[in-house]
RNA sequence: CGCGGAAUGGAGCAGUGGUAGCUCGUUGGGCUCAUAACCCAAAGGUCGUAGGUUCGAGUCCUGCUUCCGCAACCA
């Protein structure tokens, strides 16, 4: 499929406005776009980039009322750390918009409307499960019970965790809600459908013939769906957030947001140009381009097509290029276990430091498999590639010529066969880096951008221009001509990569704009073209500021487990006579040594006001036993004696047992006398 | 259960039937214009595993293992 377009509409998957950006939405999405965007352009075509926050949905809606705050507070929140963090990270949105925008609620209403009207939709009435405190109906994940098949009690209504089993919430015993806690209640309610079997033959035709060039793991993906047969999938919600479903009669009732969403992207068209959008979305010169995480594969291959072609007017994206997962510090990225190197946090620590980022996201991005984002790496490729390959040949080649020609570009004079074997090798980089981009293969495309540096590295070390000058100036000055154009050509080649170096180094060579086509010229720079002081495009990265970035994905991680302790079940009641059968006192400890040959055990001689008694006690792995000497406890004083290693332990003192499982020994608030008694 | 993607030297990746490559790291050497940066060289892989097809398999087929996704949140 070698179409000639005029122009290209490229879109991002919209970032879910319940948190702020993070490196995976970066690597998997939003990095390979702009670079896509930023490389047409550069090209001089008609790119129309489009993004915007996805605001709807039942998550935000039980954020907002975990919070007491309203969903469109959630998302006014997000959308403008998001849109905010986007802008200074170098993302050239042409829009940047939002699902709860005047416009997207009018778009996608229309939408549903002109599809409702054709007759695309067929109407189901079903039973599902709703909170009658909370007054809503919910989601399969929202409900929790007693698995049929394990027993197990905390399944959720779509799935059990502890056996694996796949569920429908009517499967769950004694259902709960987990938004109020409350026993919900089967109640009819009707939903519209899409009914994707009708559209299974021509999507067949269009992925699995016509776009074979798909990447495998997007075309592998739709294949397995188009052969096991499409199902009719709902598209509207009963919800109170998100845009109403524009039929009478149908109250209470939403667009389901992976409907409502991707129509996002043609609302953001409009909003970008009210008069000429159809250009983009209803001609057939126009390139739709969709960038996407893996998960969204069936969304933007198979339901947002048939969508776009049960309405008639529109036309198909041309390619969907997913990437996988990015991993960071080998755990899997998550937002509610704030496990994300956040972009708005990494813009404030790492001032001025966007493209480091952006390399090593494109650098390492998870192109045909899950990757793993690692401080080290980060500091890594800053401190081996950016900084000692590009930075350092920049700087060589502006102080050199400084140095020797008082920063006046000197005249090229005739070339040598090394010359000449040195340019071929940099114009063949343009079409390498031409044909990776055009595929989205962004890594290699970089990759082919690092040579650039590279060969000039090396021609500088061949030519060793500060021998030369001693012996050979005019030689030297050809050498320091053709350094020069290899800056500025890395100018060319960064631009759509590393926006904010290239920039950089166009106002150290003295030079406004570089169109692609330029790149593998020789003559950017004329002779006797003054350029302006040099200073470095990179900087080190000291083993210290990742340690700290380290340090806190570690305290996050301790923040976690302790988050994730849940409370033991209460256990059955007792009556008030059971409890005052146990005899629990205070002691002093007089004495505490370790008990020889255990690991875990303490022998404790405490002053109990009735002449003394040993007890054992295992948290020697919590406790020091000098420490523990004098202090107060508590302890059951009328347990059966046992022994213990031979030792007989009379009583057992009390602690209580953390969420790692560290113990803390019970000590009463206020000073009291030995053998009082605790009720 | 099923379906899709992935598994290649210490790390990250390329390689879709014909002598296993690249970047980083490591080791040795060179250079000194440069942010102890740069250049050269070497060491390092039975290509997850068990079979099969083939004159020949990292590459095709089959079984298995592990990780990820389809399936809350989420790229």
């Amino acid at each position: 499929m070698n179409k000639n377009f005029k122009r290209t509409l490229i879109t991002s998957a919209l970032p879910y406005a319940n948190g702020p950006v993070h490196i995976g939405h970066l690597a998997g999405v939003y990095v390979p776009a702009d670079i896509y965007a930023r490389y047409l352009r550069l090209k001089g075509e008609e790119v129309l980039f489009v993004g915007g926050s996805d605001e709807h949905g039942v998550p935000i809606a039980l954020k907002a009322k975990a919070e007491g705050i309203t969903p469109q507070d959630v998302v006014d929140k997000y959308h403008t750390i998001i849109k905010k963090s986007f802008e200074d990270f170098g993302i050239t949105f042409d829009v940047y918009s939002r699902t709860t925008s005047k416009i997207h609620y009018k778009t996608a209403s229309d939408f549903f409307r002109k599809l409702y009207d054709k007759g695309e939709f067929v109407e189901k009435t079903s039973e599902q499960y709703y909170d009658e405190e909370a007054k809503q109906f919910l989601a399969d994940r929202y409900i929790t019970g007693r698995c049929p098949h394990c027993g197990n009690e905390r399944a959720y209504g779509d799935q059990c965790e502890s056996c694996g089993t796949s569920l429908s919430p009517l499967d769950l015993i004694e259902p709960k809600s987990a938004v109020s806690g409350s026993v919900p209640v089967l109640k009819e309610t009707k939903h519209w459908y899409l009914p994707l079997d009708k559209h299974e033959s021509w999507l067949k035709q269009w992925i699995l013939e016509d776009h074979k060039e798909w990447k495998t793991n997007v075309y592998g993906q739709c294949k397995s769906w188009l052969d096991m047969g499409l199902q009719p999938r709902a598209v509207s919600r009963d919800l109170d957030w998100g845009v109403p479903v524009p039929v009478e009669g149908s109250e209470g009732k939403v667009l389901y947001v992976w409907f409502d969403a991707p129509i996002g992207y043609i609302s953001n068209t409009i909003e970008h140009s009210p008069n000429d959008w159809e250009k983009w979305w209803k001609s057939d010169e126009s390139k739709i381009v969709c960038f996407i995480g893996k998960d969204n594969i069936v969304f933007h291959c198979i339901v947002f097509p048939a969508m776009l072609k049960a309405d008639g007017s529109y036309t198909l994206p041309e390619n969907v290029p997913a990437n996988e997962f990015l991993n960071l510090e080998g755990d899997k990225i998550s937002t509610s276990r704030n496990w994300a190197v956040w972009l708005h946090e990494y813009l404030e620590e790492f001032p001025g430091k966007q493209d480091v980022l952006r390399y090593v996201l494109t650098a390492n991005a998870p192109e045909t498999k899950d990757n793993d984002f690692t401080w080290k790496d980060f500091q890594a490729r800053n401190n081996n590639e950016l900084v000692a390959v590009f930075g350092n040949f920049v700087n060589r080649a502006m102080v050199l010529t400084h140095k020797y020609y008082e920063g006046k570009i000197p005249a090229c004079g005739e070339l040598t066969d090394y010359d000449r074997q040195t340019l071929k090798e940099f114009s063949e980089v343009k079409a390498e880096m031409e044909q990776s981009l055009n595929n989205y293969r962004f890594r290699e495309a970089l990759k082919e951008a690092m040579n650039l540096a590279r060969i000039g590295n090396k021609y500088l070390a061949d030519m060793e221009p500060w021998k030369l000058i001693k012996t050979e100036p005019e030689r030297t000055a050809t050498v320091l001509n053709l350094s020069m154009q290899i800056t500025a050509n890395l100018a060319i080649a960064f631009e759509p990569f590393l926006p904010f170096t290239s920039t950089k180094i166009k106002q150290m060579i003295a030079k406004e704009d570089f169109a692609w086509t330029q790149l593998g010229d020789i003559d950017l720079l004329p002779a006797g073209h003054v350029i302006n002081q040099a200073e470095l495009l990179f900087e080190k990265i000291e083993d210290e500021i990742v340690e700290k970035q380290v340090q806190k994905l570690l305290d996050t991680k301790k923040a976690n487990e302790l988050a994730a302790h849940k409370a033991a079940p209460q256990k059955a009641n007792v009556v008030f006579d059971d409890f005052t059968k146990l005899d629990i006192r205070v002691g002093k400890i007089l004495e505490c040594v370790k008990v020889p040959k255990a690991d875990k055990l303490l022998q404790f001689k405490i002053d109990d006001g009735l002449g003394g008694r040993t007890i054992l006690s295992g948290i020697a792995e919590h406790y020091n036993p000098e420490d523990l000497v004098g202090k107060n406890v508590c302890f059951i004083a009328n347990l059966e004696p046992r022994k213990i290693k031979g030792i007989e332990s009379q009583g057992m003192i009390l602690s209580a047992e953390n969420a790692d499982g560290s113990l803390a020994v019970i000590q009463p608030m206020k000073e009291v006398l030995p053998g009082s008694e605790v009720k």
